[in-house]
RNA sequence: GCCGGUGUGGCUCAGGGGUAGAGCAGCGCACUCGUAAUGCGCAGGCCAACAGUUCAAAUCUGUUCACCGGCUCCA
């Protein structure tokens, strides 16, 4: 006898075993998007036979389990599909990810963008044929026989640590998975490929590039409308494209990774520095400036020789080596030992907008995320070692400010720890680490681990801001350093009379000033915020007498510290509008014979449309609700 | 760096072994206009670079460079 429940649902069979799909129709369960089990809480295919009663529930494609599972069972459908077009082929790993799926395949023949219709025609067919799918599970050496033809399929099972393994098989296609998957193929409607592209076996570069092809697959069709459709847009909203049509800055040939910033771009990047000042100013911060070029020896006793070489631009001065500063901290430590500092002088919070020089490869460059050359906001704070989580929380909070509160982004954060590549003693480390963990749980913020993603120096806390694909980014970082102080000989004179050595603590909060415009550039679709935004104010005469109006207002704007231009075309109204529009000015301010005559300003806002007639004073009163975070306090 | 793709006027793109095309932008002229594109005209390109095949290359081949999508790496 097995008992079976579902909330205050049951049934029961007078058998010894059944199959789960029976037990979900006899629970009433059932219906055409249920592609999955859940036995006591463990997702099972429906096909699954239990010998136990138990709590079951049934797993809806459009459930986030469900959805998952859909998507493994897409790869698979693609897997086979390929295997027919491509017969010899062999599969690496296939999972489903955050808004989709892989596969990677060591195809026979070469796979390009041009055949992915063709794949998923095919993949179409097997699903309209409703190929069913079966599990079997196989000890270990009966399954390394199974796919003796596959070198990686046995590579993994050999990795396997049980007794046996399951394969999934459909048709001809069979596969090395821990499932579940949908019980045939006719339950995958909505999928489509999306892109192919290189990806190395198991990660390593050390080993074969397989060919990715990325799809995704959704439980109802307007959801996958609406996914293509949110990819389409995203792309509207790709910081190199609109710093194109915005004229905020250019990339070259001539200089690749190396962004050039038109007026436009500058004037964006200037307020964002403003506002930084300001706020670090505000909390006790002071600014200082270092040499873009040092001796080489400097880099050696740091440690980047060791450890960063190969990031690093060299050059030679008089004969004698120097390098290109990758990073800011070696020439700030050489501030700080300017003078002998005593307790009284901590923290010292030296800031510096440093450009720094760092050679990528050349695949990984990537419009103003990812280059060769770009301003970090950094600061390196000086301070005495119990004052760490002090610090840390407050540059926590400074960094809340500023991506919430200012900008509005989502963000998560990791805690990154040592990495193979590193300097220092075990105990150092983990007192680093602890330290950082310690102002992370005290302030209740949820972050994960990353492994071995720490600086060589020290371990850090990332955030990551997110791109409008999806992609993350990281920008902010707190670095723990108890190396370079100690390798620099920097010291303090503490209460006892006696000489100690502070920790240092490296931290940005833009991260790199050029990636943290393209995200903004990105996350407003290039409709800046009034206080950021390239040109603030649009003056639009209507006819060419109108024009001395128009300069005459810009002027008076000028005088307000505002950002005006004047569109002194001959062109009709509303082609001036639209340009506008099109620019993502927030004001246009349309001068004709009647504002001309009463000294007023027509007002327009960008996404308001038209506000009517204002006096200056009415539109300065406007202009002064906006928000802007340069003006407060 | 690796795999695949792409490279044609400022921008978006067509063409494709026989002396280079469109729209937008630019310039000129006319219009002097009331809230998202006025009309007409003009000018603008060694078709990424370098080799090769050919009577002839933007077009075919090779190499290089840059860019795009990923991988690896990273702010």
């Amino acid at each position: 006898m097995l008992q079976f429940k579902n909330g205050d649902k049951s049934c029961e069979f007078d058998k010894n075993e059944i199959i789960l799909h029976d037990v979900i129709k006899s629970l009433g369960l059932d219906n055409k998007k249920i592609i999955a089990a859940k036995f006591n809480g463990e997702l099972m295919d429906l096909s699954r036979c239990v010998n136990s009663g138990g709590e079951v529930e049934a797993v809806s494609a459009d459930s986030p389990e469900g959805l998952e599972i859909l998507r493994h069972s897409t790869a698979h459908l693609m897997a086979q599909a390929i295997l027919r077009l491509y017969p010899g082929s062999h599969f690496g790993v296939g999972p489903a990810i955050k808004d989709g799926f892989y596969y990677d395949v060591d195809a026979a023949g070469t796979i390009t963008e041009n055949d992915l219709p063709k794949i998923e025609a095919e993949m179409r067919k097997i699903a309209g044929a409703g190929e069913k799918v079966s599990r079997e599970d196989m000890p270990k050496d009966e399954a390394l026989k199974f796919f003796a033809e596959d070198p990686y399929k046995t590579e993994l099972i050999s990795e396997i640590d049980a007794p046996t393994v399951s394969v999934y098989k459909q048709g001809e296609y069979a596969d090395l998975c821990r499932g579940p998957h949908v019980p045939d193929a006719s339950k995958i409607h909505n999928f489509k490929l999306l892109s192919i592209a290189g990806a190395y076996w198991r990660g390593s570069e050390k080993n074969k590039m397989l060919t990715r092809i990325y799809g995704t697959a959704f439980a109802n069709p307007d959801e996958l409308k609406a996914y293509i459709k949110m990819l389409e847009e995203a792309k509207l909203r790709d910081h190199r494209k609109l710093g194109k049509d915005l004229d905020l800055f250019s990339l070259h040939e001539e200089g690749p990774g190396f962004p050039f910033f038109h007026p436009k771009g500058m004037a964006v990047m200037n307020t964002l520095i403003d506002f930084w000042r300001r706020e670090h100013n505000k909390r006790g911060y002071t600014e200082i400036k270092t040499p873009q070029i040092l001796d080489r020896e400097l880099w050696i006793r740091s440690g980047h020789w060791d450890h960063y070489r190969e990031n690093m631009y060299f050059t030679e001065i008089d004969e004698k080596p120097y390098a290109i500063k990758p990073m800011n901290c070696p020439g700030s430590i050489l501030v700080y030992k300017t003078q002998l500092r005593s307790y009284r002088d901590l923290p010292m919070r030296l800031t510096e907008l440093g450009c720094v020089h760092r050679h990528e490869r050349s695949g990984v460059l990537h419009g103003l995320m990812r280059v060769r050359c770009f301003t970090q906001d950094d600061a390196h704070t000086y301070i005495e070692p119990t004052k760490i989580k002090e610090e840390v929380t407050a540059i926590m909070e400074l960094d809340k400010y500023f991506y919430t509160n200012v900008f509005g982004f989502k963000y998560s954060v990791e805690l990154s720890t040592r990495p193979e590549d590193s300097m220092g003693t075990d105990e150092q480390w983990e007192a680093a680490e602890n330290a950082l963990k310690d102002a992370l749980e005290s302030t209740n913020t949820p972050y994960t681990i990353n492994p071995g993603d720490g600086a060589f120096y020290g371990p850090k806390i990332d955030f990551h801001l997110e791109d409008c694909i999806g992609r993350t980014w990281q920008c902010g970082t707190i670095q723990l350093d108890f190396q370079m102080p100690g390798r620099f000989g920097v010291t303090y004179i503490g209460e006892d009379g006696a000489e100690h050595t502070p920790v240092m603590i490296h931290r940005v909060v833009f991260g790199s000033v050029e990636r943290f415009m393209g995200i903004l550039i990105e996350h407003y679709a290039g409709a800046f915020p009034y206080w950021l935004a390239p040109v603030q104010v649009k003056i639009i005469p209507i006819a060419d007498n109108h024009v001395d109006y128009a300069k005459k207002l810009q002027e008076t704007f000028f005088n307000w510290g505002l950002r005006v231009e004047v569109d002194t075309r001959s062109e009709k109204l509303g082609k001036k509008i639209r340009d506008a529009q099109l620019q993502k000015v927030p004001y246009m301010l349309v001068v004709g014979d009647k504002e001309q005559a009463e000294n007023k300003v027509g007002v327009r806002e960008r996404s308001k449309g038209d506000l009517g007639s204002m006096t200056l004073d009415e539109f300065k009163n406007v202009l002064d609700n906006e928000f802007n975070p340069l003006k407060s306090r």
